[in-house]
DNA sequence: AGCACGCCGACT
DNA sequence: GTCGGCGTGCTC
């Protein structure tokens, strides 16, 4: 079939309602090319501006009558999308009303895209002249030749659009467009001797000049390649002082090869050999006989794997690794960003060395290119990484695991708004491949899908090493506070603290508050110190060491000022700095206990590159002795010498206006309880609280998920809560808070009329409108919608529309965000 | 979003 | 008489 048409989306900044397919007809030359999942550019629009454009199908005729454009080029195959990844594609488009440009720069990295770049060139038998105000503009294109509208604005600011644009017209100046190609990556070139030693031996021992070597550098780079074969380029020239043209003479003269291979960027070379051989127990034994059948059975499986921390949850991962690695197919693990450190990719790296990809956040674009090109071409078959790395185009995909499959970081909160849970199981139906949920504390979601049967439970009771849970002591802080003790760091949890390091043992110390200070407040009126950008308190935190060199950050848009000298409200001069945070715990610490070494760990402290990874390698080799931070201390490190962990408030999580506020608790609890006490010794967990009494807390102490899910999950069925039914966050936000208002009563008007008429037969509870939590944000104000339905195809044409009518109306309207199971409200 | 068309006010 | 404001509507 030579399809005469192409159906194409185009990858392009634009409305949603404009994000559809379009025809266009494809030159007969381009004809063999193009092929469904090829990117082109097409001339779109009045002006017929170049976009880039997907191919999402072929066609014989036209499904309009419309004009129809001729596709202009073919961008590079390498670039272009199989059929699953096309497919997966359309699909998060349909699950999340994303725009396929949006889908396509999550799943390719931005190197790797074709980049369009336009410029503007003299007409050159120009038939008028310039007018004046234009003049400059003018005269500065035909001095050039060749200027891109960046250049353009950089020299003459933003009014040169319109000078341009009267240029055009005037047909002095014309439009072209450049396809940058993306994809490129490094090459290196590997030199080697193109005749035996023996040969180059007796060449080199020839007087200087004579055949076959002509030249005295010829006889010092075969020498030098005699000492050691298979240098590059850059080392040779390093080594003997030889141009590159030198070289290339010497290989057109057949005397040596020059091989191109690419040179894979990998800033995880393999660490500390580990390689252990994984010996299973009973319990992982049977887990990973039933991941082999669901893994050979030839169909979509999905399984869940529960084990409580330590119970050795990555030794079955590494196995049925090993079981799909072996049977020829690829797996793809997820992890959450705080869990990819040097040491968990340690283990994978040294097992299944090159075959490994890495994929994160802190890669460089060139690195993030790099590892997508190796897993295209096959080169990698296991890929590990956070969120995004569930796109990875590898081939024959056999398995998916997502350890820690609760973290809210699974699900993305910008375009495309996607769950990397969801993809994964499109992808693993696809490929007939396994999903892999693993988790000591699983999402009451996933573990219900256990209870329907859709998922395979699969439980690891037993503590890997025998180690006993941590004991743990509920110090009530009411208590504390009667007694008249108001110190964050409470006497019960002070006094193990010094236990701890007397005994030459670690802590872990959680406190969900970075800075000094959690707000500074007035005496006089009680108003605390608000962002101006933001509707909340601004925290104070100090710079180094003293606690009045510091100055308020604002946590939502990162607003920093100095703490102004009266209140701003009232100006009465008596500011007071109230609440805590993991800076001014890092201060008592110095004070309660000055001999021990403190590593404080929260967004702050971690900012720098690898910093990260550098505290928590400097903590497991013992080189601090109390770890203090937010979340990220409570994630799943191994620690063998930490003997105490200790949450400072744990009802901090407890009171959000938010129907997982239980779940988070739960979970942030049961991780940082299982940090404590590893191998050798039973541990002792500290939990400091106001509610002492209440379930969840006293389900985490007993590290009993069950219980805790047993009464989860009869709220959420009571109340009518995911699982039991989707939640839809409608957010409208602007600038402008009274076209806000203007614009959420008019959404409101416009839901319940679909909800009335054309979508009648969509069951949904409408909440709101009403202000966000935190009204305002960097500006913004923010009002929202929340609605219980059930996702289907009905219900998101519903909220399509919505998006696609909010979309077309006005320039300068309120934006309007649709938000399907949130994570959080 | 871009871009053009189109219909009204103040300028050479 | 024209330039140029931004309301409206379309994009294969």
């Amino acid at each position: 079939m030579n399809c005469e048409y192409a159906k194409v989306y185009l990858i392009a900044d634009i409305p949603y309602a404009i994000d559809r397919e379009y025809d266009y007809y494809i030159p007969a030359q381009l004809r063999p090319g193009i092929t469904r999942g090829a990117f082109v550019t097409v001339p779109f629009g009045r002006g017929n501006r170049r976009h880039l454009a997907l191919v999402t199908s072929l066609c014989d005729r036209p499904g309009t009558d419309g004009k129809i454009k001729p596709i202009d080029s073919l961008c590079p195959d390498s670039m272009s999308l199989d059929d699953e990844l096309l497919g997966l594609c359309m699909f998060i488009k349909e699950q999340t009303l994303s725009k396929v440009g949006d889908v396509v720069r999550s799943m390719i990295p931005a190197a790797a895209m074709s980049r369009l770049v336009e410029y503007y060139m003299p007409v050159e038998s120009s038939p008028a002249l310039a007018r004046e105000c234009d003049a400059d503009v003018c005269s500065w294109v035909f001095e050039r030749k060749k200027v891109t509208e960046a250049a353009l604005i950089a020299k003459f600011g933003e009014g040169a659009r319109a000078s341009i644009k009267r240029l055009i017209d005037a047909g002095l100046v014309s439009r072209g467009v450049d396809i940058k190609e993306g994809g490129r990556e490094v090459f290196r070139e590997y030199c080697t001797l193109a005749m035996s030693r023996e040969e180059a031996g007796e060449a080199v021992s020839k007087k200087p000049g004579a055949a076959p070597l002509r030249s005295e550098m010829q006889r010092k780079l075969v020498s030098e390649l005699l000492k050691t074969p298979g240098l590059t380029f850059e080392e040779l020239i390093g080594r003997t002082g030889a141009t590159r043209q030198q070289i290339r003479t010497l290989a057109d003269r057949g005397i040596i090869e020059i091989r191109r291979e690419a040179a894979y960027r990998e800033p995880y070379a393999v660490a500390d050999k580990i390689d252990t051989d994984y010996i299973l127990n009973p319990e992982q034994q049977a887990a990973y006989e039933t991941l082999v059948s669901l893994s050979r059975s030839g169909e979509a499986k999905a399984a869940l794997l529960h084990g409580v921390t330590g119970s050795g949850k990555t030794c079955v991962m590494v196995k049925i690794i090993d079981e799909v690695l072996a049977s020829g197919r690829s797996a793809i693990l997820l992890l959450p960003e705080i869990a990819l450190t040097p040491q968990s990719i340690g283990i994978f790296c040294s097992r299944y060395g090159s075959r490994v990809a890495v994929i994160h956040s802190g890669l460089s674009a060139g690195e993030r290119l790099d590892a997508y090109n190796k897993i295209k071409r096959g080169e990698a078959d296991l890929v590990i990484g956070t969120r995004s790395a569930v796109f990875a185009p590898v081939k024959h995909l056999g398995l998916i695991i997502i350890d820690e499959e609760q973290e809210h970081t699974y699900k993305s909160d910008s375009d495309p708004k996607y769950h990397a849970r969801d993809v994964a199981r499109w992808r693993c139906a696809y490929n007939k491949a396994l999903m892999l949920l693993s988790s000591a504390t699983p999402s009451v979601e996933s573990y219900q899908k256990c209870i329907e049967g859709k998922y395979t439970l699969l439980k690891l009771t037993n503590r890997y090493s025998g180690t006993p849970l941590p004991k743990v002591i509920i110090a009530d802080m009411r208590r504390e506070a009667e007694a008249g003790n108001i110190d964050p760091l409470g006497s019960i949890l002070a006094e193990e603290l010094k236990k701890t390091i007397a005994a030459g043992k670690q802590a872990i110390l959680f406190l969900n508050r970075r800075g000094y200070n959690n707000f500074v407040s007035c005496r006089s009126c009680g108003e605390a110190i608000k962002c101006p950008r933001c509707s909340v308190a601004m925290n104070y935190h100090i710079k180094g060491v003293n606690h009045d060199d510091g100055e308020l950050v604002c946590h939502w848009c990162g607003q920093r000022q100095k703490q102004p000298e009266t209140c701003p409200v009232c100006s009465s001069p008596h500011l007071m700095r109230m609440g805590f945070g993991t800076q001014r715990i890092e201060r008592d610490l110095a004070e309660l206990l000055p001999e021990a070494r403190v590593l404080r760990m929260d967004s702050d402290s971690t900012s720098a590159k690898f910093a990260y990874d550098k505290m928590i390698g400097e903590f497991r080799r013992h080189k601090a002795d109390i770890l203090l931070g937010t979340q990220m201390v409570t994630k799943g490190h191994d620690f063998p010498d930490v003997a105490l962990s200790g949450v400072l408030l744990a009802d901090a999580s407890l009171y959000l206006d938010d129907y997982r506020a239980n779940e988070r608790t739960f979970v942030l609890l049961t991780q940082v309880i299982g940090r404590a006490g590893r191998r050798d010794s039973q541990g002792l967990a500290v939990i400091q609280t106001n509610n002492p009494e209440n379930d969840v807390i006293k389900q985490a102490v007993a590290q009993d998920y069950e219980s805790f899910f047993e009464n989860e999950i009869r709220l959420r069925r009571l109340l009518v809560f995911p699982p039991f039914c989707d939640i839809v966050l409608l957010t409208l936000s602007s600038p402008n808070e009274k076209e806000l208002l203007t614009a959420t009563k008019l959404l409101a008007t416009r839901l319940r009329e679909l909800l009335g008429g054309e979508y009648s037969d969509v069951p949904t509870v409408v909440f709101g409108p009403f202000e966000a939590p935190v009204y305002r944000v960097d500006g913004k104000y923010r009002m929202r919608l929340v609605i219980k339905c059930r996702l289907n195809r009905r219900s998101r044409a519903l909220f399509s529309q919505l998006l696609s009518e909010a979309s077309k109306s006005g320039r300068n309207t309120p934006t309007l965000t649709v938000d399907f199971n949130p994570s959080s409200l």
